[in-house]
DNA sequence: TGCTCATTGTGTACGGAGTATACATGAGAC
DNA sequence: GTCTCATGTATACTCCGTACACAATGAGCA
């Protein structure tokens, strides 16, 4: 078989490999936990080869991205109709942004939206504008969607953080949280968050977000 | 007078005038030329002095988040009637954020809403409810809201880091720089994307964010 | 089979990051 | 005047990303 380009397939490492190994470091240890030295010694090999694969470390966190973004949409879903479409598609992006939270930083940052984040955009234009709705329409909607599975993942992530030291979820934890973290400020400044922290704190929930999601879906539609 | 604690009013440094300089720092350098040797440098002093205030650099980067969102209630506003009064809020949050795009990746990460987070959004709570919401409606619509502006902000940036390079803004521009990067994708794999793109473009405007934030509200009441 | 040479990994080193630790200084309180 | 403690300094350590020169390897052609 001819190959005109051997496409680095001689080395022991790939664009692939290093990523893989990346990413299981950032799930592990955080974003901060990935170092060229570390990530090397998890390849078993000197630092400088992975520059052999990369441009520089910016070039690594980019490819992060692309992974977990085309992780998100991995296996095809046929859901019938397209607001189940829809909503199945921003509950699976959800889910594997919440399964490799270190890379959330990443997404804010930096200008690289890559060929799979194009990919989805395109496929959820087609289904909106599939549906009937007008340019403007299919146009706000996606905005909508987008911006705020991006928002509530990093809600999310933050939350999942913050419960990390005491788990909360009972009203008194939460108000003794406030009281502790705010020792100056009067807990009776904020009666409508200690009243309503409980339905608050149930935002970290995929039954929650689906319904945020169907809530906007169901706004673009014109009366139903 | 008699001050029970001096509360460093001795130095020439205070926690006020370092996070003012380091912010001016991320403004202009972003948040990569912010760094403990830069700041000390700004303020003319050593880079250890800054330790003095502040425990480490996380607590600096912590104390710019509530600083940006301080500013973006700074001022009290009593716009007439609870919707407009959401909008106005929200679009002044987008406003304050847009001004330092350096502290956004930082609103992702870390589990640091503090006093001034809280503040808004016991004040948010309080509208919702006076508009006569029930619970469940208040707590999700505080969460859309919320998440919408976080995400949409983010990809304002991000979108705006993309517009160094090349000034985007026609269709063609758009068609260009979707085929230089992806020479080898074929550009007809996209065709709802190329054709919404000028629609989709718009979406780094304050008009269009104001129009998100309304629908999102309007998608709280019951049938009006 | 053996020469050639691009590709891939190594070794070393440099400048800059955050910050621990010990020390200097100077402004009130007595 | 002296004590004391908050504030800024000096020095140095570890770890980071990565530039640069070199070595090994293996495919392609003679």
């Amino acid at each position: 078989m001819y190959t005109p380009y051997t496409m680095s397939t001689r080395g022991r490492l790939s664009r692939e490999r290093i990523l893989e190994d990346a990413l299981r470091i950032v799930d592990s240890e955080g974003l901060q936990g990935l170092t060229i030295r570390r990530l090397a010694q998890e390849l078993d090999v000197t630092p400088m080869a992975v520059y052999r694969h990369f441009k520089n470390k910016t070039d690594i966190l980019d490819g992060l991205i692309e992974l977990v973004i085309a992780e998100g949409q991995a296996t095809e879903h046929d859901t019938e109709g397209w607001q189940a479409w829809i909503e199945v598609t921003f509950l699976r992006m959800r889910a594997s942004l919440l399964q490799h939270p270190g890379v959330l930083p990443l997404l804010g940052s930096s200008a690289s939206y890559g060929l799979q984040s194009l990919r989805i955009t395109e496929r959820l234009l087609g289904k909106l504008r599939g549906a009937g709705l007008g340019a403007d329409a299919v146009a706000r909607g996606l905005h909508l969607l987008v911006s705020y599975t991006l928002g509530a993942v990093a809600i999310e992530v933050a939350a999942r953080e913050q419960q990390q030291s005491a788990e909360a979820g009972t009203q008194q934890e939460w108000q003794r949280q406030l009281r502790q973290r705010f020792e100056s400020a009067d807990i009776a400044e904020f009666p409508n968050l200690v009243a309503l922290a409980p339905k608050l704190s149930r935002f970290v929930e995929e039954a929650e977000f689906g319904l945020g999601v169907r809530q906007i879906i169901r706004s673009l539609t014109p009366e139903a």
